[in-house]
DNA sequence: AATTAGCACTCTCATAATGAGAGTGCTAAT
DNA sequence: ATTAGCACTCTCATTATGAGAGTGCTAATT
């Protein structure tokens, strides 16, 4: 963001910096020049290998918890790794196969889909997955139904053009029978088929009778509500796993975590952020400015049909995360999904 | 449980413990004779306290962290106290006031119903609280839709009577007509309406065509996987201002407590449980003979329309949690929501 | 100019020692 | 049955100590 640009590195040092960063992430202990030139045939002598650490942490891509300890990457210094150093590995053919499969099996549960996609994401990136459903940027009407249910109770059920459903249960001022509200349904879907919210508004008129038009009133709010995007059913996955790793020992920083995860409002904002944009995002600790969100990184990416029916998913675990692994994990996900949805759109998907 | 039934105390040894919960609940601190006669006019000396408390723990009562450190509850003690000590409030008639009127504001929106809930319940219990959603014992068919996607995709609506709703994505062999399917769905609706698992399954025979046995098919196994209260559906809420409280203070007591809640069977088993038994029902601690469940105590009821509709509904803490508040928020809410589905279908609700 | 050996220096972390304070349990008196 | 008095125990915070880890610097080497 508004950090200084770093320059290229030279060959050796930026070995270097993704051997250290290799290392920390694996084990989230501080890598000390020792270490390195064992564990690797770099060539040199840890002196050699001290000087480009001591390097590395002046172009700020590394720091050091306290004088005689290992160096840890800085939010910078995962950037780095990110934009020129993360080696590109996609999703081995079998995880994939395995995991096509599994949306296979729930192929007729469109609900489903993003409950897997949340809990293959989370496995696949060992950190908390996120997954909102896919909606169409303007939902437009497609069916009602009114069901009799008891004496004056009604059942509404309104089915968008994207597959939401939203039922609501009405009281009527006098009991109508079942035929009588399929008469009026029907009536109503021959003229609603099809229109947004704002077309529905202007249906609102004298030749509806009042129930007629408190039910296109009720319509318009929902439909104004959906196209909100208040992403009232975002799925969420693995969050009790990511807790295993070291950086949440304390429950102060389970429960931070858990925080953004759940009920901040941050979050929502980088997934609607997340929808403007084409590939994979990736936000590092503080990137974000947001001073909660300084131990944590953020991997997004939209999947969906552009402009008919989107939906953004990611991974949300500490900035110390494998983010090759992530990414792809990501990557992956969006693009099934987005598959998914053109088999059953036949438009083309996204990406 | 299998634990020795513990006699009638004296009057001022019940004072003694009841204050011991009523101060350890509120400071989580161990709690001291010479605390006690400071802060409640007990008129007699911090000895005679210590005498008692050295008869109460004698009795299992109350333990001791160690030698020289106050007096703490066991999960016996917090059992005489609710058998016999508690002091009976019910909720404010302010507080119920509000919170009737928020579920007013809501009443068309019955899936709101148990997130609100859910909502005011870990509030008033400063708890975790959970709820599942009000279902029929056995589930009967109400109503089918079906939709024209693109092509050969359909989409398969199902609506049951208890409110229930699921939704399929079908792919045809070959592409149908709106008009054709809306004719296909009124003849089924006409046939099905009212019938249970094992009455559609009895329909499927040779009068009806491929895709329409195929369509039996579906709804049969969606309404088998509803009867076997899988609780997909769970509403959880208040876990992250639960995790504020002492007791997990540690990210692995934190994340043991989400285990319980969130993915373990256990919770699951105690709220299939609850729906056989009457009350509000509360275990503490290790009552349950459950090793993960030693530090927390669960209270439970369930609530809807017997036979009709019903769910379950509770709060989840620590075991030093505030009964009496807990015990009456969950009878409130249970009733509440039992009233607002009386309404609905006109039925005396339970309890 | 880049690399390296050598070494002093700094900081952490585990362990132990210490003492104040909290709270009990017991004894003997009321 | 109650209580004053007091010894006793255990925790907890504080401090001291030393080993170990790892660096950074200097001077020598290639």
């Amino acid at each position: 963001m508004a950090l200084p640009k770093v320059p290229r590195l030279t060959a050796r040092r930026e070995l270097i910096l993704k051997l250290v960063i290799q290392e920390y992430v694996r084990t989230a202990l501080p890598v000390a020049s020792e270490a390195l030139v064992q564990n690797y045939a770099l060539g040199v002598s840890s002196a050699t290998v001290r000087n480009d650490l001591a390097a590395l942490e002046e172009l700020g891509l590394l720091s050091h918890p306290h004088t005689s300890a290992g160096r840890v990457p800085t939010d910078q210094g995962y950037r780095y790794f990110v934009e020129h150093l993360m080696e590109w590995h996609p999703l081995p053919a079998e995880e994939q196969r395995m995991i096509r499969h599994q949306f296979y099996q729930v192929r007729t549960d469109v609900e489903e889909w993003i409950r897997l996609a949340a809990s293959a994401l989370a496995r696949l990136s060992r950190s908390a997955a996120v997954v909102t459903p896919a909606r169409s940027l303007r939902s437009r009407f497609k069916h009602l139904e009114l069901l009799s249910v008891y004496d004056t109770r009604v059942l509404l059920v309104l089915i968008f053009q994207d597959g939401t459903i939203r039922q609501h249960m009405l009281t009527l001022s006098e009991a109508l029978s079942q035929e009588e509200l399929s008469r009026m349904a029907g009536r109503m879907n021959a003229c609603l088929a099809g229109l947004d919210a704002s077309g529905i508004a202007g249906q609102v008129r004298e030749e509806w009778s009042v129930l007629e038009r408190q039910i296109l009133n009720l319509i318009v709010s929902t439909m104004e509500q959906l196209d909100r995007w208040e992403w009232e059913e975002v799925i969420r996955d693995g969050a009790l796993e990511t807790l295993e790793q070291p950086e949440f020992a304390s429950g102060d920083q389970a429960r931070r975590f858990l925080e953004i995860l759940e009920q901040g409002r941050f979050l929502l904002e980088m997934l609607a952020q997340a929808l403007q944009r084409n590939g994979v995002q990736v936000i590092i600790g503080g990137e974000s400015q947001r001073e909660e969100m300084r131990d944590y990184s953020l991997i997004l990416s939209r999947y969906g049909l552009a402009g008919r029916q989107e939906g953004v998913l990611g991974v949300l675990g500490p900035t110390r995360m494998p983010y090759p692994r992530s990414i792809s994990a990501v990557r992956f996900i969006a693009r099934t999904l987005s598959e998914l949805l053109e088999e059953l759109h036949g438009e083309p998907s996204m990406r």
